[in-house]
DNA sequence: CATACGTGGGC
DNA sequence: TGCCCAAGTAT
């Protein structure tokens, strides 16, 4: 068993110095990175996680426009960070990150812990994170590890077995020796961002862009053209395929919503009452068609019918909300109705061909 | 160590 | 279409 190697093949600062100049020449500009404060770094490295940058950078900019430093987020109702939040996912993380703001101004007076123990105990912040805030904001030598670097390592190195846990401490324990070398000196958030940067732009999953890769030369997959095929990953689990119905009730503009309490739909945000809720008294019309859902390893068909509601109450929970300002989180599923119930009323088949 | 947690984009 | 992927964390 080779196992993960604990050394680069090349001094250290012939593999740091080459990667250091090119991402001085073709680092992205990206909104958090003109300005690298603590608390953009740590919105904009929660916002990251398992997201694309693409995805990002407008909630990034909503987000640091409604809630522009630490007290402010801090003082925020849930809901309205929820709200904000709507469409990127892992909604845990904004939960976490406005339960770390008030952490931060009650028990760090208002700045993050530039400490790695203090900081890997605030919710939502892990060894990765930690690692990112502590050397992009702090200039701290701490290293990163998550997808961009385990692909250019594990091709850097040829390192042919599955990428599993242990490969991944072998990284982390390579990179703590690689950031605290003299090559890196104060320059750690850099070079992580350099590493990540490389992943996503030339190093990237697919299609590898080896000419214009700063390593090339001493990248040992590209020696053995192994580059397309590394890293090894564990076989994906297969997707269940669940349905369900669900009605559209209307009163004027407003829609009727309740928050969602369980799986597979994100928790907090709000759906559609199922056509079947025993708490509602629905008389059913008229089908609207169906929309596609995907939730992790979930496939969710969602039959869309249109109702109206017997009798004037609605139960406790529920309640009447415009789409156009709906003042919570709606869940995914349901800005799709929404949007297609939109585009239907506006101009028809924006998308046709 | 495996699994839950969301969504949009690429091919 | 179906599957893979994206700057992870918590349990």
């Amino acid at each position: 068993m080779p196992g993960f190697p604990s050394q680069l093949p090349v001094p250290a600062a012939d593999f740091v110095l080459p990667l250091l100049d090119w991402y001085h020449a073709n680092r992205r500009k990206l909104p958090w990175r003109d300005n690298p404060h603590w608390y953009r770094v740590w919105v904009s490295e929660i916002m990251l996680q398992q997201t694309t940058v693409k995805a990002v950078v407008p909630y990034f900019d909503a987000f640091l426009d409604r809630f522009p430093d630490v007290r402010t987020l801090a003082a925020a109702e849930e809901a309205e960070v929820l709200a904000l939040w709507a469409g990127l996912g892992y909604y845990s993380r904004a939960r976490q990150l406005l339960e770390t703001a008030r952490i931060i101004c009650s028990a760090h007076d208002g700045s993050f812990p530039a400490d790695y123990r203090a900081a890997l105990a605030l919710p939502g912040i892990g060894r990765y994170t930690a690692g990112a805030i502590l050397s992009i904001a702090f200039g701290l030598p701490y290293p990163v590890v998550e997808g961009n670097v385990s692909r250019v390592f594990a091709r850097y190195l040829a390192y042919a077995d599955k990428w599993d846990g242990r490969a991944a401490r072998g990284l982390w324990n390579l990179l703590s020796t690689i950031v605290s070398s003299s090559a890196i000196a104060d320059r750690a958030g850099d070079f992580n961002q350099a590493l990540m940067e490389l992943g996503a732009t030339v190093c990237t999953p697919r299609h590898p862009d080896c000419r214009n890769c700063p390593l090339t030369l001493a990248c040992a997959a590209r020696r053995r053209s192994m580059q397309h095929s590394l890293p090894v990953k564990r076989q994906a689990r297969s997707v269940i395929v669940l349905d369900c119905t669900v009605a559209l009730v209307r009163q004027g503009q407003k829609i009727l919503m309740r928050p969602n309490q369980e799986a597979p739909f994100p928790k907090g945000l709000w759906e559609l009452p199922r056509s079947n809720d025993e708490s509602l008294a629905l008389e059913i019309g008229n089908s609207l068609g169906t929309v596609t859902h995907g939730i992790t390893h979930h496939l969710i068909r969602i039959q869309v019918v249109g109702a109206s509601l017997v009798g004037a109450s609605i139960p406790n929970g529920y309640r009447w909300i415009d789409p156009q300002n709906p003042g919570v989180g709606l869940s995914g599923y349901v800005r799709k109705v929404l949007g297609r119930l939109q585009g239907q009323q506006g101009q028809q088949g924006q998308k046709g061909r």
